[in-house]
DNA sequence: CCTCTGGAAGGAAGT
DNA sequence: GCACTTCCTTCCAGA
């Protein structure tokens, strides 16, 4: 169905109209829908305060979804702004139904238009669709807090237009962070994740039973809850959505209660193979994201309705059903600071619960008090949301882990006990340590689960952190709720030396049934297995602005399963060899087996194998940590230029691991790293960054080490920088910088990261100014006005969404040179600063590449530099590929 | 008695 | 629609 959407608000002037037409590139709409064939369109008129979120992903496929009157605070929109979807090709199923809810929405058959009332800002959509799912391993892009949250804010506060900014614009928001770790914290953020926030006031709130307490949820039995009303069912991809008729649905039900941190707001698209490809292309979707910006985001409540949520069984739709709230008694109990409506999310809902979040605004069976003010949007201070990528290090500042997880750490339900904290590798627990910081003031060290796929970090849908407590936990903690997502806040002391010993994070899976029946969860929970610990810790500057830096751990295997068949690969003695290959390389991980297989992969933009070769394993030699592996010669021995391919190792059937990053060199072309077999020469490797394990751990990374100038490359190549591959050369000619996603924002990450500090995940910075427009802040250059640094998402729409009337839409951006990532080469140390770079062009792209080489790279590094080629960016959803291919069809079988 | 863990049963979901 | 495979979630039991 192509649906044209126009989305009218009346209520403010319209500063913006416009067109995009749903591409093909947008994996969402054109792959994950089946139904939509052609591209829709989306015509936004008005941008206005309020913004409205839209998601390009099925929801809106679907058709939209019902934004209620409310506004977040409860106050009644001013005006309606409307939403017209009209359906040029029939839809596959009635799916529209006509309805009218709450007024607010009516919807009309296929063919027909649609007119959407949008209360005001309240409606909102996630343009994030993009994020993929997480699936395979979180994909989606936005965590409701983050962007939709920006978004929210941004409206409201004219001044203030992201959150971000505010961060580092405002004092008070920080500051309160900062000078009270305990205190209301990240809650207090005006991140709240929408969902929460708007609706917090009016109704859904205190509809949702916090749960309180009892992390463990009642037993599964309960089960009915389930979706409660559900009109119809699309299906996506593989999973069934349905719209749901209920207003509050999400709300007052939310799964997000779930716990789960992901925002309502944003509806992550689980990605398949196939959308990922299409995700490739993400500019379609930063087109629409800007079309959402303009709109805005606020909201949470809107949300709700007629968004088509994935469903349940039919079953379990009752609407009738009884709410059971179990309180979540963690969350709440902990120093009781935290208010049970602090945690809607958090709390898990039953599955039973859940069907309650469908009905309207349910009592509160706990006689929790009045939701919190953080929820309202006056209180959050601004920081940045949780999607948001920030930089490792700035200025002298830099937040490192020292000491990694281990790469595998059952999680526990709620049904479970705890399965404790997360543990390091030597057998201790991760160590934080901020660098640079010599006040006296403590600060607070925010711990939150994000997603480690490739897409952009955000905190992870399906799994939260776990307050661990007890005599073996010697690091005090407590939590906060920030747009669905559980933060674990962990003083940093400055007697300490700011560093901080993470023994008492568990992680907890919610049931993929109840995150995925959320609003606007678009992601799918089967197989997203993989976390991060995402580490922030906000600093107020004397010249009341904060900075905000994010340090990601390695990739975290949550499943039991995986961790017990999923071969991993943590390191690879060789990232890069002249195509006649020939070279043991040697792989260390985990789980390796005599009959393990190494495969090479070339692959085009579309995700098609280009070619498939099995390495040479020396079975003598495997062990169950590493395998020896003889390179392939590459298909054609006379590339001229550096050409990435990946390989995998595989156990057997759906039995493989992450794709690893290879790189084979022209002949000609003097290897620039040849790796002894031994360990990594971490800088030699560096090279090419993207060689580095993009998906698991940073084997390189001495976790003591607290410099690793390579991580901060490598970090880039952990998931949330994926894209540095992408930056590598792909092989296929027509990788159109265009199609590939994201490398704007691999290559920030990667840029921004300071030689000397690397912190091994996100580092993108992004820094807005007053304006609310993002700008690159150097801390050390005030000029630059903004110290927090916030980095866009790729192309993520939803990371683009951010600013607001002020907003600055990446596309936008991408005109302002000042951002190119060029400029962060010039860092000299580039942990620093990384440029904001806002939107990518192949050009900014090939320059963050080179910029990034330049930057923190040895000498040796300037070899590739040499070979223009490599800056060719493809990007792969391996993971996508993986996770899904796997299941079904296993590629090479 | 409670927490932490490893293992696995049973069923749901996907192929 | 069926059979089979995987994965998810809940239970159980031991330390």
């Amino acid at each position: 169905c192509k649906w044209a959407v126009i989305l009218y608000a009346f209520s403010y002037t319209p500063n913006v109209t416009l067109s995009l037409p749903l591409g093909m590139g947008n994996p969402c709409l054109a792959t994950q829908y089946h139904n939509l064939q052609s591209s829709p369109v989306i015509s936004v008129t008005s941008c206005h305060q309020t913004g409205y979120n839209f998601q390009n992903d099925n929801h809106v496929a679907a058709g939209y979804y019902l934004p209620h009157g409310l506004r977040p605070n409860g106050a009644p929109a001013p005006e309606s702004p409307r939403i017209e979807i009209t359906a040029y090709t029939q839809c596959p199923e009635d799916q529209v139904e006509e309805r009218n809810c709450d007024d607010h929405i009516i919807k009309r058959g296929v063919n027909s238009i649609v007119t959407l009332t949008l209360p005001n800002a309240d409606g909102y959509r996630d343009p994030n669709c993009l994020s993929p799912a997480s699936s395979i391993s979180s994909r989606s892009c936005n965590s409701e807090a983050s962007s939709y949250e920006s978004g929210f804010y941004n409206y409201d506060n004219s001044l203030q237009n992201s959150p971000w900014q505010s961060p580092c614009v405002s004092p008070r928001g920080s500051s309160s962070l900062l000078s009270c770790p305990h205190a209301s914290g990240p809650a207090a953020s005006p991140n709240i994740s929408p969902s929460t926030s708007p609706q917090i006031g009016a109704v859904a709130e205190e509809g949702w039973p916090a749960q309180p307490r009892d992390s463990r949820p009642n037993s599964p039995s309960l089960s009915g809850g389930g979706g409660c009303n559900n009109i119809s069912i699309a299906c996506v991809g593989k999973r069934k959505y349905s719209f749901n008729d209920t207003p509050y649905q999400q709300t007052s039900c939310s799964p997000h209660q779930s716990a789960t941190p992901s925002p309502h707001g944003s509806p992550r698209v689980s990605v398949t193979d196939e959308n990922w490809l299409a995700n490739a292309n993400q500019y379609t979707n930063s087109a629409i994201v800007a079309a959402i910006n303009a709109l805005t985001t606020d909201g949470v409540v809107d949300m709700g309705e007629g968004i088509p949520v994935k469903t349940r069984k039919m079953v379990d739709h009752s609407p009738s059903m009884s709410l059971k709230v179990e309180p979540s008694g963690e969350e709440v109990s902990h120093e009781g600071e935290i208010s049970p409506e602090d945690y809607p999310s958090r709390l898990v809902l039953k599955k039973e619960n859940y069907c309650g979040g469908f009905l309207e605004v349910p009592q509160h069976p706990y006689p929790w008090s009045k939701p919190k003010q953080y929820l309202s949007p006056t209180n959050t201070p601004s920081l940045p949301a949780l999607d948001w990528q920030l930089p490792s290090s700035s200025g002298p500042y830099s937040l490192q882990i020292e000491l990694q997880p281990k790469s595998h750490h059952r999680a526990h339900y709620e049904t479970e006990g705890s399965r404790g904290a997360v543990k390091a590798l030597s057998g201790g627990h991760p160590v934080v340590q901020l660098y640079g910081y010599m006040e006296s003031e403590p600060l607070t060290l925010q711990l939150f689960i994000g997603t480690a796929d490739d897409r952009l970090l955000r905190p992870h849908a399906f799994y939260q952190v776990h307050r661990i407590t007890g005599k073996t936990v010697s690091t005090a903690s407590h939590e906060v709720l920030q747009s669905n997502t559980k933060i674990l806040e962990i003083p940093l002391l400055p007697e300490n030396n700011m560093r901080a010993i993470i023994d008492c994070a568990g992680i907890l899976k919610l049931r993929n049934s109840d995150i995925e029946l959320r609003k606007g969860e678009t992601d799918i929970g089967r197989k997203n297995t993989r976390v991060r610990l995402v580490f922030r810790v906000h600093i107020n500057q004397p010249n009341g602005r904060t900075v905000s830096l994010q340090a990601s751990s390695n990739p975290i295997e949550c499943s039991q399963r995986s961790a017990q068949e999923l071969p991993l690969v943590e390191k690879q003695s060789v990232d890069s060899y002249p195509a006649n290959g020939g070279k043991m390389m040697v792989l260390s991980g985990l789980n390796f087996l005599p009959d393990s297989k190494v495969v090479f992969v070339e692959k085009a933009q579309d995700g098609h194998h280009l070619w498939e070769m099995e390495a040479k394993v020396d079975k003598d030699s495997v062990k169950s940590n590493a395998l020896f592996v003889e390179i392939p010669p590459y298909r054609n021995q006379r590339i001229s230029n550096p050409l990435q391919v990946n390989f995998y190792v595989c156990n057997g059937k759906r039995k493989r691991s992450q794709y690893q990053n290879f790189t084979y060199l022209p002949p000609t072309v003097p290897m620039i790293k040849t790796e002894p077999s031994d360990e990594y020469d971490s800088l030699g490797t560096s090279v090419l960054p993207m060689h580095s394990k993009p998906y698991f751990g940073h084997p390189r990374l001495n976790p003591i080490m607290p410099v690793a100038e390579h991580d901060a490359c490598l970090a880039g190549a952990y998931p949330p920088c994926p894209s540095l591959n992408a930056a590598i050369p792909s092989p296929s000619p027509n990788s159109s910088p265009t199609l590939h996603d994201l490398s704007p924002v691999t290559f920030s990450k990667c840029l921004p990261n300071s030689p000397t500090h690397a912190a091994p995940s996100s580092q993108m910075v992004t820094t807005f100014q007053e304006n609310g427009r993002p700008v690159l802040t150097h801390p050390a250059s005030p000029d630059h006005g903004s110290p927090l640094a916030m980095l866009q998402t790729q192309g993520s729409p939803s990371h683009l969404n951010s600013p607001g009337p002020h907003g600055f839409h990446p596309v936008y951006a991408n005109s302002s040179p000042s951002s190119s990532p060029a400029s962060h080469a010039s860092t000299p140390s580039g942990s620093a600063e990384s440029p904001f770079i806002q939107a990518y062009s192949p050009s900014q792209a090939q320059a963050a590449a080179t910029s990034a080489q330049a930057g923190g790279n040895s000498p040796s590094l300037l070899h590739e530099e040499s070979s223009p080629p490599a800056i060719t960016v493809k990007q792969e959803p391996q993971e996508l590929d993986q996770m899904y291919l796997d299941d079904g069809e296993f590629p090479q079988s």
